[in-house]
DNA sequence: AAAAAGCATTGATTCTGATCAATCCTTTTA
DNA sequence: TAAAAGGATTGATCAGAATCAATGCTTTTT
């Protein structure tokens, strides 16, 4: 158990037996069938979520229904409403399984306890949160000023594992087009 | 000196008066006119700025020479090529001044230093890159499921000083348009 | 095994924002 | 103070993505 948890924590902040078993205490699995919850949309994030197995999605919903997929995770990622997770209010994602999962949950108290009483968990979560947010820039910049062809071939080659995964209309709902139109975009990359 | 930069820190992170003059002799400061650049795509980021004055723009630009604002800058906000500075590859974008600016600069040694001996350090780190993720986030979000109109309304209320101080093309820029679609969504805005 | 649901593709049409171009105003610069 | 540069607005046209609609295929459910 922890098993993916722990080959990344030590990856990026090596760890001794006692501070692995130190941290194992404050987390608890969790399973997840295919479309199911784990957050839902004006619940308090009280957790957040390591993906150990599987693949999850977050996004939002507006008036009319339409889906808004702000964020893929499979396994080795964070995924949570980290606005909802730090601040209390009620969340504004949802996120549910796109695969049956196993998830790490860190709960609130667990979270801010670790960052008090063990530095490398505070140095773990800053290189995380470093990392998501260089990524998300990538993403925005790609959105702003590159065109759609180039942008899906960037994915592609970005998430190679995530297109093999995931339906498609979900993929264009990330890239905030159409399920058509990225239709029409893999078609015109395949007849060139 | 660094005032701004020390009430940012002491109010997510008190500090003692031991505390405030060793991270001082990590401080560099650096004044900027209008127009002139803190960094240039290609050479390498070797700092990272804390804005004490004035206001700056990070951005890029493609091959026909158009420019693609990430992000802007005013008092009491850090800018800099964070994958730059951290990778030491040739940075991406470019970042100049706006207005004269006053900046503090953190060298990439100096803050790699910082983190090692003083966890308030980190811990101010980390909640800076946490803020700046959601930040992100929240733009991310709104430009993928909000219509124009709204996504305009909704800078003017979270950013009001910057939309007194920056000209109108570069707020199209920020949000991903040409001056013109900007000036109209104004107009309709005006006339209802 | 049949029915239903989910998904990808294709075509026709509509609509929104980009582009091209011109004008007016304001701020810098010479 | 005149000239130039920078910026905002407006109009006309064009291009690309959304929408609406239909079909065929695959997977899930019954």
């Amino acid at each position: 158990m922890y098993e993916e948890y722990f080959r990344s924590f030590n990856k990026k902040v090596p760890l001794t037996q006692e501070e692995e078993a130190l941290i194992k205490t404050y987390l608890t699995p969790k399973k997840l069938r295919k479309k199911q919850y784990l957050l839902q949309e004006g619940d308090v994030c009280k957790s957040f979520a390591f993906i150990e197995k599987g693949a999850l999605k977050s996004y939002s919903v507006d008036d009319a229904g339409n889906e808004y997929i702000i964020q893929f995770g499979i396994e080795g990622w964070f995924i949570s409403d980290l606005y909802s997770f730090i601040t209390g209010e009620p969340a504004t994602y949802n996120i549910d399984a796109i695969e049956d999962s196993e998830l790490v949950l860190i709960s609130k108290s667990a979270n801010e306890e670790l960052l008090r009483i063990l530095p490398k968990y505070e140095t773990f979560t800053r290189l995380n949160i470093t990392g998501a947010y260089l990524a998300m820039q990538k993403r925005l910049t790609s959105i702003i000023s590159s065109p759609l062809e180039e942008r899906y071939e960037n994915f592609i080659t970005l998430y190679p594992d995530i297109v093999q995964r995931v339906p498609q209309h979900m993929i264009a709902s990330y890239m905030g087009l159409t399920p058509e139109t990225l239709s029409r975009i893999r078609r015109r990359i395949s007849t060139k």
